[in-house]
DNA sequence: GTGAAAGCGCTAACAG
DNA sequence: CTGTTAGCGCTTTCAC
């Protein structure tokens, strides 16, 4: 698979140059150099289809070009998102993209970023597997490596990070549940991880629903594994609890969401009159369940272009030096399954 | 972001021997190495926290350890599976994964073949935007490079080619319909791009109706871009065109399949009693929409895996010179969307 | 304006 | 069992 086997010393040969002067053409540096030569060199490389050996230039150099990702889940829908704003932006610069995804764990996480750093990635955008290993990624940056965490943060301000207004917006959706008119509001979450995303949106919950009702903790469900069963019965539990109010969830993950849609079809709920929901996020078929599923829109891309800019000034130290945080802004969208009355809001 | 500064020779100084020595450990030819050389060098490799300088050692050994990946839509559901399985199976051997995504344009993908190929990536997985358009991936081969298909074929038999039975197991998937009960089925496509996927499928359509009714080209209805409008026109159409029938729509990628969906849902129809619905592909929203939605399963993540499989096996030759062509199988999965008696099948 | 020569960090042929 | 030496393809002083 090597590109081609002309070296920058055949053409200076065939140019009847020295390969220094048919390198400096490489580099663009034309201050002193005759319109003559060039002229010879650019039709040389042309006709050879002569194409620069990257590998033996990072070597030079210490530039590879690369910039490593290393995600928690690749299949996740908004983390796709996420990989493809990424690539858009680092493709834009001139950079190339190399991804693995840890599958949440901490381990696979810690391989592959020693095995990135080894290849000589110029960067790492990491999606943290658990917020309380960082000891590998803390050591890295001492020795100068640029790092910038998206999504997911850890518990150490140490890091540019690029992140959504979990707190903030989950605590907004369940106050706009309690307005809407909705008597009692349940949590459903996947399993908390090691990762603050997700305890964000939990506490928004215990916090915000502590003005509405006395113990939010009751009613938020914590499911291990994506398995229905469980979801159905929590919903179960959590509808008897509440019978004759007017009952509200909110889901705080994409898989829970699917999941508590699952169970109430199960137990014959009928969304929004028996049960409103709220989940996160917007992906294309939560248009078209039961009229529409309010949702809580994060902008993933926004984030990947983001942390690649990040990223990319850090590498071009066009940065100050203290850690940034960004935190764009989310959106709750709001459709049928939150809609009691004739008019929502 | 240089992992560190040291080097072989450093290690070689500090343990009392030759470069040459600390390189063969490192590349395990330890057979005429004394146990006690061994030891040194792997104490002060250790002492030194000493990584070897992958570009250095690429430069020399013409290998990268590198395996570009180029999709037609990072953001496809699918070709998730498929980057996930090529990203296990690859890091498993050893490969890291770069990875671009084209966007169905087939110039995006001769941008990025060709960056990758600079960048000396061992071989090449490619998911085309256009089948018509791969004189640079033959001219490439021809040069020796590596190059496995996914997904995706061109009209002509000359790459190694991965895939699933398109055209077999919708012309199945049809057949099933009718076979059901249903007296008539529509199509409802995507454009059709420029990939034989959506043909292979637009033409089983074709070509098993034909079977069962007259002229099956009016009720194929291949809907450009993905607007709702266009779907609710056309299965508007489709049901005045077949009224008092019993009748069935098969769907032909996921966002046909949602399209498809909320067409129905805004025509007020119920499924499957006024119309049934089959689609592509298994994502987790099909098995909760109305109790259910009939879909074909492709293993994207197995194809993802044979393709990497191939391809490392190309590169290392351990695989005959003619073009191989795998045909993985597809699975349908019957659920209450295409369920108009008691019993289905 | 251009070139000669040294060397990036590593590997491999050839000696011994 | 180990070392010497010559590069891999490119960049970059330093000289002319």
């Amino acid at each position: 698979m090597k590109p081609n086997t002309v070296t920058i010393g055949k053409v200076s040969e065939v140019a009847g140059v020295s390969k220094t002067t048919v390198s400096r053409y490489l580099n663009g540096k034309y201050e002193h150099m005759s319109e003559e030569t060039k002229n010879r060199i650019r039709a040389v490389i042309e006709e050879l289809d002569y194409r620069p050996n990257s590998i033996a230039r990072s070597l030079k150099s210490q530039k590879t070009g690369l910039i490593g990702v290393i995600v928690s889940d690749v299949t996740n829908p908004v983390t796709v998102q996420l990989i493809k704003g990424i690539i858009d932006y680092c493709s834009r610069e001139g950079y190339q993209v190399v991804t693995a995804s840890s599958n949440e764990k901490a381990e696979k996480e810690r391989e592959y970023i020693l095995s990135m750093v080894d290849r000589q990635v110029e960067g790492l955008i990491v999606v943290v597997a658990d917020y309380n290993e960082f000891e590998l990624l803390e050591n890295l940056r001492a020795s100068g490596a640029k790092i910038v965490l998206a999504d997911r943060t850890i518990n150490k301000p140490i890091f540019d990070v690029v992140t959504t207004d979990n707190y903030a917006m989950s605590k907004h959706a369940i106050k706009t549940l309690y307005d809407v008119g909705f008597d009692v509001v349940g949590l459903f979450s996947s399993e908390l991880l090691k990762s603050n995303v997700r305890l964000a949106r939990y506490n928004a919950f215990i916090n915000q629903s502590r003005e509405y009702i006395a113990n939010p903790e009751a009613f938020a469900y914590v499911l291990q594994g994506d398995q229905e069963e469980g979801y159905r019965v929590s919903l179960a539990d959590f509808m008897k609890k509440n019978a004759g109010k007017k009952v509200a969830a909110f889901a705080s993950t994409p898989m829970a969401t699917l999941n508590l849609l699952g169970a109430a079809h199960e137990l014959g709920l009928k969304i929004p009159e028996d049960l409103g929901v709220c989940g996160y996020d917007n992906l294309h078929w939560t248009r078209l369940i039961s009229g529409g599923i309010s949702v809580i829109e994060q902008p993933f891309y926004e984030v990947g272009i983001e942390s690649a800019k990040m990223l990319i000034k850090r590498i071009r130290n066009e940065i100050e030096n203290n850690p940034q945080y960004v935190e764009l802004s989310s959106k709750l969208i709001l459709r049928n399954s939150t809609c009691i009355y004739s008019n929502p809001l």
